[in-house]
Parts: structure tokens; sequence; C-alpha cells
RNA sequence: GCUCCGGUAGUGUAGUCCGGCCAAUCAUUCCGGCCUUUCGAGCCGAAGACUCGGGUUCGAAUCCCGGCCGGAGCACCA
């Protein structure tokens, strides 16, 4: 039997329109990456696909080693608004800890979790030779002193720790009696949180719990987390619940950005070295976002990589291709000359050029620059230049270089058929008293003089004829600032 | 060490569960050509792949076994 081929994302199994609950789970340790994006938008995406229901669920129990960032939470609620997509439901896992001690607490008096004294070393050989360790047979009436001991501090970090009671012969050491619950006398940085507990769940636990109290139906996530399923299973099983569906999908890597890490950007943000969290180096959303990748480009993007267990190895060349689909029709023309050379023009008239606001849509009309006889070209283009090189300064008119150092040129008629006869190239030009331009890009920042009307863009994107397209992100008096997005 | 996944063109994907319609889809990339007062867009054309070896079968990208390669888990990280 052969399918249609399917467009877009793959029917989920088991989905019933109106029933499907899915969830995003971010660590708010840092703002969203692109790779986080995948989750953000293919989760969604299914939601909006069968009309269920989409929670935002900040998995934030981690004050020490992945310590949340307090901005980090509204940087992802503003990159959803961004994705046009609005949570129904946004949790904090920090504000559940009673309901995971309750189920700690019921787990303990079913005989099902302990408290281990073990060091991690001790631990890890028992459990590596199939053998329990010394703890594991204190009945549930020992446990509960320890753990109430626990939560009232009675114990110093890495003292002691609650442990799922799973089998522990298991063939997959990975499945053997697991930690769910650790001590860490921290703060947590969210104010409301504070001091409250020094008792954190650990990320097999919470999720365990969280996705069964969210009435989850269905579970994308990372294949790292695979395992995931078969230990929180034991939970699953204990407490007589049902484990929802779950699908995987392997490592995203970008060719163009190198390895990252959330630790080494933010102290690399702090040494300077990058401007911030959106610097237009970063494989960060805010960052594509300030670059001007429209939202809708991201979520063909992802869409179209679907899910799959492979690890991919993606180019941003294809966003790219998404996005200037969608930003080539809109974006108005402009000139901006990088490394600016003077030219001064022997034999012309002061006049006015008109070039268009968009090549192919004469509606938008043409913008106006003013003309004496010196124009702005890019110095790329200037250095291959030899004198009697035949150019068109691009919706001007034709001229012949008669001199390289000072750049000058004489007037040679307005006539295209004459520049193609003497096989001269078409170039932008800008004017003297352009506005200067400053272009933020993935390579770093770039220096040129721009048309005026450039400064009437604020917040749109732009094409930079020969050069580009950017989002004018910055305007003041004495210049523009650009976020290049891409060719 | 133990345990789990996965491997379709440069890249990403469809097809794999339920073997034949697959001499393998689509997108991007690359290469030609057309068009264009942008090296952008558009149009036309072309190139490019089933990890390897066995097995089952009339027939295998699809099922089975093994190798190779890659990834992941076994942490008081998420």
């Amino acid at each position: 039997m052969k399918k249609e081929p399917v467009k877009g994302l793959k029917p989920l199994e088991g989905a019933v329109e109106g029933k499907v609950v899915m969830r995003f789970a971010p660590n708010p340790n840092g703002p969203a990456t692109l790779g986080s994006s995948r989750g953000m938008v293919v989760n969604s995406e299914y939601v909006k696909m069968y009309k269920g229901k989409f929670i935002l669920r900040f998995d934030d129990t981690d004050p020490d080693k992945k310590r949340p960032m307090l901005e980090a939470y509204d940087w992802y609620l503003d990159d959803f608004k961004w994705l046009g997509v609005e949570p129904d439901r946004v949790v904090y896992a920090s504000d559940r800890f009673p309901i995971y001690y309750d189920y700690a607490r019921k787990l303990i008096e079913m005989g099902k979790a302990y408290v281990c004294f073990c060091e991690g070393g001790d631990f890890k050989k028992f459990k590596d030779s199939k053998q329990p360790c010394p703890h594991r047979d204190q009945t549930p009436e020992v446990n509960l002193e320890y753990w109430e001991k626990m939560l009232a501090g009675g114990y110093e970090d890495q003292q002691a720790v609650l442990r799922i009671k799973t089998d522990i012969e298991h063939k997959d050491p990975a499945m053997r009696d697991w930690g769910a619950f650790r001590i860490r006398k921290m703060s947590h940085p969210r104010a409301e949180i504070g001091d409250k507990y020094i008792v954190w769940p650990l990320l097999d636990f919470a999720g365990a719990i969280e996705d069964h109290e969210l009435g989850m139906t269905h579970i994308i996530r990372g294949k790292d987390l695979m395992d995931s399923e078969k230990r929180q299973g034991y939970i699953y099983g204990y407490l007589g619940w049902e484990y929802p569906k779950t699908l995987h999908w392997g490592r995203v890597k970008i060719h163009e950005f190198g390895k990252f890490s959330t630790s080494t950007l933010r102290k690399d943000i702090e040494a300077g070295i990058y401007s911030g969290w959106d610097d237009p180096r970063l494989p960060t959303i805010r960052a594509i976002r300030r670059r001007g990748i429209r939202a809708e480009a991201l979520r063909k993007f992802m869409v179209e990589m679907g899910i799959g267990t492979t690890d991919v190895s993606i180019s941003m060349e294809s966003l790219y291709a998404e996005n200037r689909k969608i930003v080539d029709p809109e974006a108005n023309r402009y000139f901006f000359v990088r490394d600016p050379v003077e030219l001064e023009i022997d034999g012309v008239e002061p006049t006015v050029a008109k070039p268009p606001l968009h090549p192919t849509d004469s509606e938008r009309g043409a913008r106006e620059i003013k003309v004496e006889n010196k124009v702005l070209l890019a110095g790329d283009d200037v250095e291959k230049m030899e004198i009697g090189s035949m150019l068109r300064l691009k919706d001007l008119y034709n001229v012949e270089i008669t001199s390289l150092e000072p750049l000058q040129g004489k007037f040679a008629g307005e006539s295209l058929e004459a520049l193609k006869k003497a096989k001269g190239r078409i170039i932008h030009w800008a004017p003297v008293d352009g506005i200067p331009v400053k272009v933020r890009s993935p390579d770093g920042d770039l220096e040129g003089i721009g048309e005026c009307g450039i400064a009437k863009e604020l917040d749109k994107i732009v094409q930079f004829e020969r050069f580009g397209f950017c989002r004018i992100d910055a305007v003041s008096e004495e210049e523009v600032v650009a976020y290049f997005s891409h060719k």
C-alpha cells in the first residue's frame, strides 16, 4: 500500500483533534537558540494541526549548574510571540515543588523510593555490579524519616539523595535506581522562590510528574532523552499512569556556527567579545530576529526538517533562501557603498537620479538622489578599475575612468547600448552627502555610506543593491545601523 | 565496560512499519542558458544518493543476520 507524500509534518500517532496536549520545556538558563526553535516550532505546529493545547514549561529546577537566567524567561515568551505562538499555559517547575514532594512521599510510602547516602562513586560501583546499595532495603518508615530530615535541612549538600527503586539488575545500567532529588543549599534566581527549597528534583522525576499532571498526550524531545521514557516508566507503572506517546530527534548542528555553550557565551558577552545575546554572530533567536529573519521562514525551515533521530548538520543557506522568498518582494532597494572612494566626474551637469524603490514593483515609485559631479563608489569595485574602464553608475549615467589616484572619470553618455558594447559593468554608488551606515553581520561589522532615504526604513528590511538584505536597526542624525540578513 | 538509537545526492528531506507503482520525492546548493540598468528576484535545463557484506524472496531503499561509521544514556545537568 502506497501513501501520498505528506507535505509538512507527518501525522502524530494516536492524535485526536482537540485532545492533543504538547509542551516545550526549556531550562531558561539562556536565550532560545536556533536549536531550541525546532522544539518551539514543531511542538506548536502539531498543536495547531490538531487544535490542541500548547504548554510552555520552564524546567528551572537547577539553581547551580544550569542556573536559570532571570531575563531568559521573558525572552522565551517574547520569542514565542514573535513566532506567532501563544502558549495556552505557562508553567514554572520551580513553582511546583509541593507537587513533586507529595509524589516523592507517596513513592517512599509505597516502598518505591529510598534515601541513599552513598557517595557518588560508591553508588556507581554497586550499580555497575548490579548490587543493591546498603540503603536500598531501608523500610518506608525509615526512608520517610530521612526524607523529612532532608527537607528540613538536616543534611548537607551531596550527603543524601532520593532514588527511585527500579530494577538493580536491569541489563541496561542506565535504568538502575536513578536519582530523583538532591540537596543543594542555594537560592533560586526567581525572587518568588529564593531560599524556599534546598531539595531539588532532577529532570527525570520532575518531568515525569509534570508530563502526567499537565495531561501531556505527546512528547517530542531530543534523543539524548530517549532513556527517560524507560526510566520514568517505573514511576508511571507505580502510580498507574499512562505514558504519553514520544518522538525523538537528533542533534542539530549548524555549519555557519561553531560550538556554543551557554556558559562560555555568557562569559564572552560579559567580557565584551559579543555585544549581547542578540549579537549577529550568535545563533540565538534574538540575533536572527534582529537580523531580519522572518518567523515564517524559520517555521517553514523547521517544519521541512521534520523529525528524525539522525543528527543533522544544516546550513543557514536554506533558512536564508526561505527568508529571501519572503523578503525580496517587500524590501525597498537602496545604495550602500562599503569602504567608499570618491569619484570626481568631468563634463556632467548637476542632476537627480531616480532609481526605483523596487525593480519589479514600479508603483512604489523612486528614490531621488541629487548628484553634482562627485559620487562615492564601493572600495571593492574601485579595486577592479583601470584607466579607460567604462562603467555605469546604476540609474544614472556612464563614466569612463581617467585617473585612479585620485579617482576621476568623465561623462560617457547615457546609452546602455554603448556600455554593453564597451563591456562595462553596472555598479551602485552613493551620494557624497549620504549617511554613514554601519552594517553588523555574522562576519563582523562593516562601515560605509548609504543613501539618506535609508533613514526612513527603521525596523524594515531593505536590500542594499549588490550587497544583500539588511534590517535597519537604528537611525540617528549621524548614523544608520543595519543588521545584515543575508545575500 | 554495559545498554539503546540511527545511517537515502554537498546539505536537509519523502519513501522504510504494510517488499513490486522507486532506474527513488521535494527543497536548498552547484553548473549551464535566458531575462534583468543589482553579483537580488524570476524562467529554463543539467548534475548529484539508497553505508557495506551476506540471507529470505519471482522481486529488497524497504524484511533478517553480521560488519563499518555516527550519536546517545549509565551523573546529586536540562
